[in-house]
DNA sequence: CCAACCATGTAAGCTGTTACATGATTGA
DNA sequence: TCAATCATGTAACAGCTTACATGGTTGG
């Protein structure tokens, strides 16, 4: 019981934060220039990961002392960063991870977040084994919180409380089904056709 | 445009964390130790807004400091916590705000946290409002999502991103049916009893 | 020429995390 | 008596936020 277990701020992963690894699959989706980053941050829900300079060139910074990311114009103007293979190796494997019950419970952005990704790096066996991992994830916080609302402590909370955890149980069940609807939709049917964007 | 919008980490709120809240919420249901506390966070779904004595017990003499709870017995043994009146006063105005986009968009688990503690707050009238301001907040949430994916930035994402943000419209479709439930459940019917616990 | 946007950064401060430290009480 | 649990804290550090500080480019 050292360290090891519950990592949580550090998103799950060693040294690399939540805002470094959407940073890695924007840039290997793109290279992109730390600016064009934070536009997409502004303009889509991905906001969520962050925000104002004052996190992303820091962020940025980090990940290339770290060998992750690299400038692919060394010394010209536009500093648009590319990522190694070093950092196309931390983003597969935090990509490669199943979802568990924490990351459902707690962090569903960033096993979101990791689904994104994943479209540029699993074929749709991998997609499909990602999905399942997230449904099961979602069934088995869904118990959880069933067993919860059932025990000495669930039922010895305010009314209000148990209606606030009965969101918590709609929502994660609607998780569950999001997840078997996108296996059915996107490991079916024909080839779909290239990348998207 | 100096200060005054945009918290964010002080969970919209004059000063107060998101912890301190929860901690003064608790408090108000019942005085309790910071070991105390602690347990509720251990035990309950709650856990979601902290952990460990690291950040309860200075949390607990920051709201001190700021004169919103005070030690019940000074001097004595067990340190246990109640509410001044300043602390109920900065509870109520928490729990009066009607809820926001940004807020079922963003910070979800805190208008759920609102709605727990209103229960020692307001009438059936109070909570009506409070749950109408969530659906409402809840289904304007939905409309920017829809107007995203239909937006010029929403239709050039990649597939697996436009599945993620469905996810997200379809969660947040159901908190908007969660409220309207919880609405005709708590604002209906006989006069339920007491205060639950 | 001036405003707006492109583009990159730094500094201070706050919160929370992990890990460590301490001592009292209870029960087998 | 020894372990577990009660009970309270501190120290170091990471991460993000806000706010400030610069400059370059473009277009009206």
């Amino acid at each position: 019981m050292d360290a090891r277990e519950s990592i949580d701020a550090r998103a799950q992963g060693g040294g690399i934060t939540r805002l470094g690894y959407a940073l890695l699959g924007l840039i290997r989706r793109e290279p992109r220039s730390g600016y064009a980053l934070r536009k997409v941050f502004e303009t889509t829900p991905l906001g969520r990961y962050s925000s104002s300079p004052g996190s992303i060139y820091p962020a940025l910074k980090s990940l290339a002392k770290a060998g992750l990311v690299a400038l692919s114009a060394p010394g010209g103007g536009k500093q648009v960063y590319v990522l190694t293979p070093a950092g196309q190796e931390a983003l597969s494997a935090w990509l490669a991870r199943p979802v568990d019950e924490e990351e459902v419970g707690r962090h569903i952005d960033l096993a979101l977040l990791r689904f994104a990704f994943l479209q540029d790096e699993a074929d749709a066996a991998g997609v499909g084994a990602f999905l399942d991992s997230f449904e099961a994830a979602a069934k088995a916080h869904a118990a959880s919180l069933e067993a919860f609302l059932a025990s000495p402590a669930g039922l010895a909370m305010t009314l209000h409380s148990r209606v606030a955890v009965e969101h918590g149980l709609r929502s994660i069940r609607c998780s569950a089904e999001w997840a078997a609807d996108a296996r059915a939709k996107l490991t079916n049917s024909t080839g779909e056709g290239g990348k998207g964007q």
